[in-house]
DNA sequence: TTCATTTTTGTAATCATTTTAAATAATTCA
DNA sequence: TGAATTATTTAAAATGATTACAAAAATGAA
């Protein structure tokens, strides 16, 4: 897609074949998806591509702010597309991430972002955790 | 300690040697330890003790909510025996992860705490990353 | 083209965490 | 008490995500 190549050149990003495919990916599949399952959907497009090139790659977005590097779960690195503010929320039961948009969340962060006391911030991350609707359901 | 003993006690965990000494270093150590942290600082005082011990534990803390659990780091998981809500801070420069207390956090803890949505939330994590005093003065 | 730089790749190494099974300690109740 | 059961701790090995490294390939400039 020709708008990802300008997307990433307007970050200070080159549009090599493997970058454009990756960002791709994350603008088309917003399950904040791990490494393992972008490679092994990259793989088919991409034969050749390999495991370094995607932390490589995934740094280097997170780095020019057009990916966010999530710590939700506790066993692996967790990848978004979507940079605008919100908060995530992670099933403790199937471990699907949830998106969270409220309208207090992007106050809340431009308020934190710039200083606390004498703290320099530059981000914000906020996590929540329980039981989605499908798990929950299941339950009964 | 004896306090130490009753407040596992009454959190439904029973006191163990072990446990009480990870508990008591937790509660006088407000840095956010990380297991090989805890585990160089307690093994003079417990020389038997092993790193699966302390997993278990800190698992079982978790579990029965008297410490957290914190991803903040994303290179390992990190600890804190203050259950009091409350947000985090991670330097990028040294690592250090700091408290922040802030008025309005309680509030938006328990606003979102019982549900959003159709979602269960149990917990919320709250984590900011930037330069600290510290390390932006020595930038200067 | 030729040279220099950037990007990608595969392999091996590292390190946090989990698994497993045995050893030890504590608890129960006959 | 003391044998049997249960809980806890331990050490060693396995796993799995991530990083380090050095060579190969691609790109860009002169």
């Amino acid at each position: 897609m020709e708008q990802t190549k300008d997307y990433l050149s307007s970050h200070g990003i080159r549009p090599s074949a493997q970058r454009m495919a990756i960002m791709d990916y994350l603008l088309s599949h917003k399950t904040h998806p791990t490494v393992e399952e972008i490679y092994t959907a990259l793989l088919p497009l991409l034969p050749t591509l390999s495991k370094t090139t995607l932390y490589n790659t995934l740094k280097l977005f997170s780095d020019k702010k057009v990916a966010l590097m999530l710590n939700i779960d506790e066993h692996t690195t967790r990848f978004d597309g979507d940079v605008k503010p919100h908060a995530h929320f992670q099933c403790q039961v199937c471990g699907r991430v949830y998106d969270i948009f409220q309208e207090e969340l992007p106050e809340l962060v431009s308020l934190y972002k710039q200083q606390i006391g004498k703290l320099l911030i530059s981000s914000v991350e906020i996590s929540y955790k329980g039981v989605c609707e499908m798990c929950k359901n299941k339950k009964d």
